[in-house]
DNA sequence: TTTGCTAGCTTGTTATAACAAGTCTAATTT
DNA sequence: AAATTAGACTTGTTATAACAAGCTAGCAAA
């Protein structure tokens, strides 16, 4: 039951970032550097360097060196207008753009087709950047007849500031959060490492008159994003006090998301 | 740019997981079975084996091998009685049982004490054991006068239970989640790997009458557990289809949770 | 029969070595 | 002065090697 060496050595370089030897943003000690302070090999120096990135606290950039990562997040609500909107993110001072890879008139898996009742829908997979930089995978179901007619709409804006405009209010929402660690190909399509933390929310958002009108699953990089939830038994529209918590300052996010 | 090799082999691998080649608790092949299929070094090996770890498609046991990860999950409900409860995890077969680490009366932080409104009060750390398998470790605040009266209760069970038994119902909920990762007290606690894809629930809850009451934080293990939230415009309780589709079949949970 | 030990499997840790490739700066060339 | 190049950094990939330590099955001793 020794402790390994990697590990004493991340945890040493742990403490120096948590206590502010090591700011964000700084660059901590070189492969090298760690090899001469510590007197370890290569595979040790780079071992404790894995150990803090897979703990979140640093990133590597090849060439240059690794550097104390910003934790600040940009959070979506779902409390309150019933889903989160371009608007309520623009708060946090964090630009929205659409990339639409995928929209085509499909028919739906069985699963999707019992929540949407009905066997062919739009099916529109798009990437989310905010402030131009990957930060979200989607992939949604909409009801036929709303793909159509708001298609050009879709494609450039987020899903439910589109169903918003043209006057539909969602009237409940059922939504599930999970993580899970990137594959490779969703790896490539965020720009993080395999194995990066995702924030998953799948969601399905109703109206009163029609029912189920938009199925979706969205995935997010786990390290710059996270959700609220607000519920309140009395008031059933409230957005105080949500999510002031892990808000970014309009200051900070700039160099947040570099 | 080319393809690294490591790479290379965990993706062939991870194909034989996903299209069934090998199949859940399956053990894949040894290190040296893989050094001798794909001609490659052992560090190449042990390098594609931790890219599939990464993902959190395999568990690796010292001594015994490699097998591939078991992924469902159990869902904590934070949708209509307004938090989660024990009753609520034991409809999906599982078992919770509390370890309290801590329970004491504190001065509390300043940002609790912004939520709170006052300056003391009972702090209890604990870790939720469910199928007697570490899941969570969950750090609350609580208001000094419901601590003090049932810290007999607060200590065996979930929070909500204890404060549902006695009668106070919850009536709004600000809550968010996000994801980190395991750093290594948290890791010993869950008994996970370093970096393991944690879920992070930070909550508060009000009744009408008291104000915030409960102020907190859980950490559950990423892989084992999601959370599911519903909301309905116009009845502000219901329980219908909440996590169905990641609800754990009661056959399937006790292999699940090994 | 039961216990205990050993041999052979497994993964974990660490060292040395070499080459590839991205980044930056400063010297060189145009 | 501007553009290019070279060199000295950085991290990335991969190989070989050795020892430690957890697990299991089979053999031997009690």
């Amino acid at each position: 039951m020794t402790f390994p060496l990697h590990l004493a050595i991340s945890e040493q370089l742990r403490d120096r970032i948590l206590d502010g030897s090591y700011r964000s943003g700084d660059r901590l000690p070189s492969e090298h550097q760690i090899m001469a302070e510590f007197a370890v090999s290569r595979i040790t120096a780079r071992r404790a360097i894995s150990n803090l990135t897979q703990q979140g606290l640093v990133t590597v950039q090849k060439g240059k060196g690794v550097f104390v990562a910003t934790q600040q997040k940009v959070t979506y609500s779902i409390s309150s207008p019933l889903t989160f909107l371009e608007a309520d993110i623009a708060l946090q001072g964090v630009t929205v753009t659409v990339q639409t890879l995928v929209f085509e008139s499909v028919t739906v898996p069985i699963e999707v087709a019992a929540i949407l009742k009905c066997s062919i829908a739009y099916l529109q997979k798009k990437v989310l950047l905010f402030n131009g930089i990957p930060g979200c995978v989607d992939v949604t179901y909409i009801l036929p007849e709303l793909g159509k007619a708001y298609e050009a709409e879709l494609r450039e804006q987020m899903t439910f500031t589109t169903l918003e405009r043209h006057g539909m209010t969602i009237d409940k929402l059922d939504a599930t959060i999970e993580c899970t660690q990137a594959d490779y190909e969703t790896s490539e399509q965020l720009e993080v490492t395999l194995g990066h933390p995702l924030i998953v929310y799948r969601h399905t958002a109703y109206t009163d008159d029609r029912g189920a009108i938009v199925h979706g699953e969205s995935i997010s990089r786990g390290d710059r994003f996270c959700y609220s939830v607000s519920i309140d038994r009395n008031r059933s529209r409230d957005l105080s006090s949500i999510g002031t918590k892990n808000r970014v300052k309009d200051s900070e996010l700039l160099e947040s998301l570099y």
